[in-house]
This record gives C-alpha cells, structure tokens and sequence, in this order.
RNA sequence: CGAGGUGUGGCUCAGUUUGGUAGAGCGCUGCGUUCGGGACGCAGAGGCCGCAAGUUCAAGUCUUGUCACCUCGACCA
C-alpha cells in the first residue's frame, strides 16, 4: 500500500464528512487538544503561531490608526453588567458567575467577562472630562468566557480568544466612521493576508450585538456552503454612554454625552482559514500567516554534503522568512505528508542529484506543483511564490463564494436553493422580523447581512417571503 | 437543552451477542540498514478496559447511575 493511501486513511475525505474532515484535521495538524473542561480547548504551539501571526498583523494596523492596548480585569461586579439593559438581556444565559473564594460566600457575584464594554464604559466614565479628552481609542488582547451549550474546536468555545477594541468619540458622526474604518481593516485583512473573500454589510436588528444601534459584520463561506461570522464592528451611539454615564464638557461647554463603538476579532477565523483553504491532503495556509513559510527536506541526508547544502539554504532563507529544516530520521516520504497536513505553503527539497546542478525543487502546497529553481535566485523566486500562492489561494476561494451565491425571486424557489444548493441566498425582504423568521422556519437559514448601498441590487420588487414591497436585499445562509 | 453515537496502551480500533489469563496495527525507546511521496530488520517499554456502585466463584463483557467527547438540531460570535 502506498503512503498516500495510508494518509487518507487517517484524515476523512473532505467531500464524504466535512465536519469530520474539520475535526481531523485540526488534531492531526496539532492545531489544538481537548482539555479537562468542556468546551474549553488547548491551542498548541502550531495553531497558537497562526494566531500570533494574526495578532501581529492586527495589532500593528490598530496602532498605526492611533488605538493603544490596555488591560482589563477578567471580572465583571453584577451591578456594572446590569447598567445597559438589552446588552444583559442578551448575554445573561451565557455568562459565569464567580460567587465564593475559598469557603467564603461573596457579598455581590462577579461574572467572568462575556466581553467588556461594560468595564471599558465604566472606566471611560471616570476619566473623560473634555471634549479635549476625545478620542479615546482601546484595544485589547485577552479571552472572555461565554457558556455555550455545545463547541467546535475554535468555531465555538466557551472560553474564546479574541481582540475587542472599545472607542469613544466626540460625534456621532466619528464613531461611524471608527465603525466603518474597522470593518474595512478586518475586510482588508481576510482578502490581503488570509485570500479569504468576504461579504461586508449591516446585520438585521434581530442579529445585531445586544446593546449595539448597528452591527456590521464580515461573512466568509466555508468551502460546505455555510457562512462563517468571522469580524465584527458595532456602532453604539450613546446608548452606553447614558447607561454609564459618560459625559464630557463640550466645545460649547455643554454636557455631551460621547459616542462608541467595539470591534472584534477571534480565534474562529482560524476555523475559517481551515474551511476555506484547506483539501484532502490537511491545511492550506495563507503565505502571511503560516508559522512555517518555508520548509527544507535533504534528501539521503547521510550522503556528504546534503545536510550542508541544506542548511546552506536555510541561511540564505532565514532572513527574509519563516523557515525550518527538518533533518530527523523521518522518511523523506513521511515529511512530504506531513508538511502538506500542516499547510506549509513551499517546501524545498534539496539531494544528490540537486547539488550537482546547483538547484533544488520547490512545491507549492496550494496547487503541488514542482519545479526546479536555481539555488542563487532561491531567495527572489520564494518570495515571489509566496505572492503566487497568497492570490491563488485567493482566486480559487472567490471562484468558489460566487459559484455559491444564488438569486431566489420568491419563496418557492427559495426553498428549493435552500434545499439543494450549498452557499448563500440573494433574496429581497420587507425588513420585518416576521419574515425573517418563517425563513428560518421553512428554510433553515438566517440573515447573514444587509450589503452596502452599492452592493445592493434589485432582484425584485416585492419580499420574498411575504410579497411586500421590500426594503432592501439581504444575504440568507446557513451558519457555523 | 432535544435526538443519535462513542469511551479498551500515545493514536485508530477489535474483543461485549454467549462473563473465564488484555489483543492488533500505527506510534514510542534502543541498535543497524535505508532515504526523490508516509522504508525495513531485530530487541524493548507501555493498559487495574471513562468513573462509581451492584450481580457473580469470576466483569472490558451483565445491571443501574454518572461523567466526558463527537454528529445533527435549538441558542450564540
């Protein structure tokens, strides 16, 4: 039996099983391990990588627009949950609450935060006295905790790692566009750095932040045709403000109350990166954020001069990327696998035969495919592979999302797409709730989002669902 | 929280029907030979069978309870 049978044996075909595929793959490519709490996942060094790589990129933008880190406590007194209404209405089912230390009752219980706006505004309450003092730009890296009821390795957790950034502003008009400004960061971010496509719009109110006056949001669809909530941005006007009481003495040297908004991203999009990319062979990772870019295999390593050349190379490559030369006992074969599993965008193979001629070959992950590259151009001819594979990847995945939106005109024929073909639908609503939900009944989808103005167009005149004249075209799809 | 499924060396699983000495493959350790798509030989280590009660001379196997994980729904990002 050949190796590469042996490997799918061990990985689920994507086609047969994608969730089990999903699952696969994320334990065989040490992504992650269960752990003694349910829902609560251990992120090994591998994945952990990917995500520093995302923080790295992330935080570098956040700061290069003027937001600066801070950090929160990780517990949240009732009262302070309590101030905004329809924000702990919303998060109340899923929240932790710490009620003794040692053998000693608590005099009011803590939550374990659910996400912090609450901590920011009351902080912000405190030390906004001027419109001198706007605006106040924050961010943080931390983990929060929400007690769902069921997980998925870094789709769902119940503890989940992410960045929120918390702003205030002086007009309404600024935090908008803070709100905007944001989405677009992650907007550019999918498509620049992980070639992820995405479909940017305005949630309906029934899938909006509790809390929120407008959550924007950033879709991606997985490769089975569900939708992946993978950013969002929320614009709060000044409702957080009233709750907690923030003011600030005004250029009319009025009492305002300030605007705000919050953004987020977490370690999902690492779940997206695998649904997008990745194939029957393991992960295919986007060049910018692949903890290895590179990875050196000498063939017949005990013959002289292999191990040299190759380390020759790493030399020559170490600067200018993430590189690693495997030199184990392994099999030649058994690296091959394995370092397709872990998505290494090139790998180098350096033998006998190689040396002679001054060269070595070189493999795309994305597409396989080989070729001989001269050892003296090596350092030019990988960075412009990166860039090859970065907007391959990024083609292929936008083939895929387009020849998966479809256009239903009425109900019908919404239920029959909704039935038989994976991915989203285009249909026109009446912007009533009602609506929204008799589609989830009949359909099994949700609203993914409202586009933007000039993504808008007019499928028809009437709702699909209820044959009202309608209000705007909306994304409906399954989702993770 | 509903429906289904699975828990046996690190991993994948057989063994449970019909109770009778704990198994296989892969992985791991050591030595040697190999090395251009998951190599091979020899020698080794490793499991009170998820947990707890019960039935029995005897339980991985039967009974009850419990916990965890997976899949699909409901809820959420």
């Amino acid at each position: 039996m050949s190796g590469k049978n042996k490997l799918v044996e061990e990985i689920t075909a994507r086609d047969d099983d994608f969730a089990k595929w999903y699952t696969d793959i994320v334990k065989k490519a040490e992504l992650m391990d269960y752990s003694g709490v349910k829902g609560c996942m251990i992120i090994r060094p591998y994945g952990f990588a990917m995500w520093e790589n995302i923080k790295e990129i992330l935080d570098k933008k956040f700061k290069d627009l003027g937001h600066e880190n801070v950090a929160m406590p990780l517990l949240i007194p009732e009262n302070l949950l309590q101030k905004e209404k329809d924000h702990i209405e919303g998060f109340a089912p899923e929240v932790a609450w710490v009620t003794e230390c040692g053998n000693e009752k608590l005099t009011e219980r803590l939550c374990i935060r659910p996400t912090s706006e609450t901590l920011f505004c009351e902080h912000y309450s405190r030390i906004i006295k001027s419109y001198r003092d706007l605006p106040k730009l924050y961010n943080q890296w931390c983990s929060i905790i929400r007690w769902e009821k069921t997980s998925r390795p870094f789709l769902r957790s119940v503890e989940i790692f992410w960045q929120e950034g918390h702003t205030v502003h002086e007009t309404s008009e600024e935090a908008k566009q803070e709100t905007q400004n944001m989405l677009n960061v992650y907007a550019d971010f999918f498509e620049n750095c992980l070639s992820i496509p995405v479909i940017l719009g305005k949630k309906t109110p029934k899938e909006k932040f509790s809390g929120a006056e407008d959550t924007y949001t950033v879709e991606a669809l997985m490769y089975d045709g569900k939708a992946l909530q993978s950013a969002t941005s929320h614009y709060f006007s000044d409702k957080f403000s009233r709750a907690f009481d923030i003011t600030f003495r005004d250029r009319q040297n009025g009492v305002s109350y300030p605007f705000a908004t919050s953004w987020g991203i977490a370690t999902r999009v690492i779940g997206g990166i695998i649904m997008v990319h990745g194939d029957d062979s393991g992960l295919v990772l986007p060049p910018l954020i692949a903890p290895i870019q590179v990875v050196i295999i000498p063939i017949s390593k005990h013959r002289e001069g292999v191990l040299d050349k190759a380390r020759e190379i790493f030399d020559i490559l170490r600067e200018d990327f993430r590189v690693k030369i495997d030199d184990s006992d392994q099999s030649p074969g058994w690296k091959f696998s394995e370092y397709e599993m872990k998505g290494v965008p090139v790998r180098l193979e350096i033998g006998p035969r190689d040396i002679e001629n001054d060269q070595c070959v070189l493999v795309r992950r994305d597409n396989m495919e080989k070729s001989f590259v001269k050892i003296s151009k090596l350092k030019d001819l990988v960075f412009n592979e990166l860039s090859k594979i970065k907007s391959n990847m990024y083609k292929n995945a936008q083939k895929r999302l387009k020849s998966m939106i479809n256009v239903a005109r009425n109900l019908d024929e919404f239920i029959e797409i909704s039935k038989k073909k994976p991915g989203l639908i285009k249909a026109m609503w009446c912007k009533d709730e009602v609506c929204e939900n008799k589609l989830r009944e009949v359909a099994g989808v949700t609203s993914r989002c409202i586009p933007f103005e000039k993504e808008q167009e007019k499928i028809s005149t009437e709702c699909v669902c209820c044959g009202r004249p309608c209000k705007a075209m909306v994304y409906w799809g399954k989702a993770y």
